[in-house]
DNA sequence: GTCTATAGCCCGATAGAC
DNA sequence: GTCTATCGGGCTATAGAC
């Protein structure tokens, strides 16, 4: 990195890194506020970063909560997988789902709430589900699995396997992120696992 | 909980039919768009009352959003209720809250939708969470029941056994509200009662 | 009570200096 | 690339005729 002496202004900070302050400043206050009680204006004071330095870096508001949409479902994503490495069975793989969840609801509410509320309210035309990104196709493909080896009661579907399991953690989680739960989900955890499981084998 | 009682005057056009429709148009625009993705005047457009009539009715746009919000618990709250007369067991009574999500799904689903996703978002302050409405409690107040006559298994509180049943129905509700979901709630209503008391029961 | 018209505000997005 | 300043537009809420 031998330089020649004039160029070297140390740039203020890494574009890279601007970028991301205004993915999880903005994530924060749309989980917050909704995606239309948040404004520009608003994006800069809570990220430190300017008008036009956003607008350098998104086309619009819309692009900006598409990109957010797609770095969470691919953090979710990540982290479940980095958690399943070594699991077989579709029990297993069931309760490490419900016990990221808890873990995320305690550790990390800004995206767990993304995950669980941000896609309604339409107000961003083509955001795919969040139950049907990934890491929830994944769940369902280890349901089936299930099915096909017996564990999984035969009156369902794959679908509604995966919904009844899921639908006991997610339920919690948004019970307890909207406080109606004083509970922590770390207490919980196995419980909720025990009641899933429940809700499907065969 | 129910309307007001008071004598009705004979005039030429009824100011209550107004506020119905206003009511109900806001109500179909807030759960398709959001809150904040609904503007005044399309409120005007879709209800067919004018700007004037509706501020001389509701003090302000979150006023409107507020009213909306008792009108429909309380819509929820009086169809669950009057499909209970004679229930006693505690799983018939959540068997029919089942049946009555399933129903509305299909027949009501903006005021199913409303119930399940509008409190998120928080843009209008000061609504209480759906869970922590009366129709809500009510349930609860069964499975504490459930709980004593030891139909409820022990190893959960009242609390998580009513989130782990509600879960089961209400996630199936939602990803057939969100289009993930192609079987109709009435073919799998049983089905997710079923699976919703395999998850509580002792 | 109900209407139309509009005041006043704030937003999203851009322009142009650096 | 990044900044500040600003424009046009659409919003909420009100004013004033009927």
């Amino acid at each position: 990195m031998t330089s020649k002496g004039i160029s070297v202004k140390k740039r203020t900070i890494n574009p890279q890194e601007k970028i991301n302050k205004v993915i999880l400043a903005s994530r924060k206050l749309f989980v917050e506020k909704g995606y239309c009680g948040v404004s520009i204006p608003d994006i800069v004071q809570a990220s430190g970063v300017s008008t036009g330095a956003i607008y350098s870096h998104f086309k619009d508001k819309e692009t900006l909560a598409k990109r957010i949409h797609a770095y969470t479902v691919d953090e979710f994503n990540e982290m479940l997988q980095s958690r399943l490495t070594g699991t077989e069975s579709v029990q297993e793989v069931l309760k490490v789902f419900t016990y990221l969840v808890c873990d995320l609801v305690e550790e990390n509410p800004i995206l767990m709430k993304y995950m669980l509320f941000m896609q309604h309210g339409g107000a961003v035309a083509g955001l795919s589900p969040i139950c049907e990104t990934d890491p929830f196709r994944f769940l369902q493909q280890h349901l089936r699995r299930g099915l096909e080896e017996g564990v999984v009661h035969r009156r369902q579907d794959f679908m509604v396997a995966g919904l009844s399991y899921t639908g006991v953690t997610l339920r919690a989680a948004e019970l307890r992120m909207d406080g109606v739960l004083t509970e922590s989900m770390t207490e919980i955890r196995d419980v909720l696992a025990e009641n899933g499981w429940n809700a499907i084998k065969a």
